[in-house]
DNA sequence: CGGTTTTTTGAATCGAATCAATAGGCGTGG
DNA sequence: CCACGCCTATTGATTCGATTCAAAAAACCG
């Protein structure tokens, strides 16, 4: 699958396989949103691609691509800015990754996706989840029950609503409280929140 | 700190500032290895640097080099191909760091040191760690005292010597095969209490 | 519907963090 | 050179959060 793909609707989950032959969730990609850009250095993919829901892609074969980038100017710069923006994402996430606790990373995962919902004017507050615990668990390095208790949890506490993979926000300030590494406690979150100090 | 700097010598570190004002580790840079490619993006570093040692860097100014990538298309494409490799590498990090148990991070740290200092031919085997235990612990995302503790299991199992910040690889392969995230259990590092030689 | 899979919830266990105390290095000054 | 104090590292005991194992409940599909 050697190529460069823009996701133009429905959603995409990106995964490796591990060295002993587990699934590893490595993102999930919205539509606007641009598959494959590490495909530039090794000149393969280091990752498969599933749809999770009916998606339409825009497929560039790399060979196309590469040759694209040769060619123009422009272009190389715009993928520079790219390649360096994911970068700084990605080293963000891994900041966060390896040192947060599970309900902030439940929290940062809700509001990422609400986050890039947002963004192409889609609504913010409730959505539906295209992929499922399983998957979630697996990207956030978790288990899926730990998920499903966060998620309860956090409905406990009146932040969210859950029916399934059906999401409503319902005190986003409280999640984003929760999604802060160590940062202000207790916004109005009441009940058994107890989102730890220090 | 608008800069692309490679290390000619020493090492140096580089974190960042988090919300709550805690410093976190992002990285560790040997000679030859260039810092500060995510200036790209946002054209300001995003981290800091500071030296571990005696070290020698040679600084380009950030808007001198966007001039040079601005020129030389050749460079425009190595730097894609540089950062489309660091961005495969901190992907795999990623997916490494938020799920691996502590002596698993720690196995891999030493060996990506090791890994390091072999590329550029020094001694893979034995060597000084630049950092402090603080530093290590920081970047793997576990505490000071995890880290010292998973140091002296690994001794006491003969995987390797700690003496200070010196370390010497004793058994590679035992080392390795902890490394693997679930892979092969036993090499001949068996549990706690393995034989060994005394 | 019945059967399957996904999700939720509960109880027990395990690993790492935390709290606390001791040991080792290292530089300064007696 | 040794004594002292400071800082780093190690080790021990306890606590806490997440995993694991197990089972019930809900959603899904032919």
């Amino acid at each position: 699958m050697k190529n460069v793909r823009v996701v133009r609707s429905g959603s995409i989950k990106s995964y490796q396989i591990s060295p002993d032959g587990e699934e590893v969730v490595s993102g999930f990609f919205l539509p606007g949103e641009v598959i494959g850009l590490d495909a530039l250095a090794t000149e393969t993919h280091p990752s498969f691609a599933v749809a999770l829901e009916d998606s339409q892609t825009c497929d560039i074969p790399l060979p196309d691509f590469l040759k694209m980038l040769r060619d123009s100017p422009k272009l190389n710069e715009v993928m520079i800015r790219l390649l360096s923006e994911e970068m700084v994402e990605t080293r963000e996430l891994l900041l966060v990754v390896g040192r947060l606790d599970a309900q902030t990373r439940v929290a940062l995962f809700l509001l990422s996706l609400s986050r890039r919902l947002a963004r192409r004017r889609q609504n913010p507050d409730q959505f539906k989840l295209s992929m499922d615990r399983r998957d979630i668990a697996n990207y956030l390095g978790i288990t899926i029950e730990t998920v499903s208790r966060t998620l309860s949890k956090f409905q406990r506490n009146d932040i969210i609503e859950v029916h399934g993979k059906q999401i409503r926000i319902l005190n986003r300030q409280a999640l984003e409280s929760i999604a802060m590494p160590g940062l202000n406690a207790s916004t109005q979150t009441g009940g058994e929140s107890s989102q730890s100090t220090g």
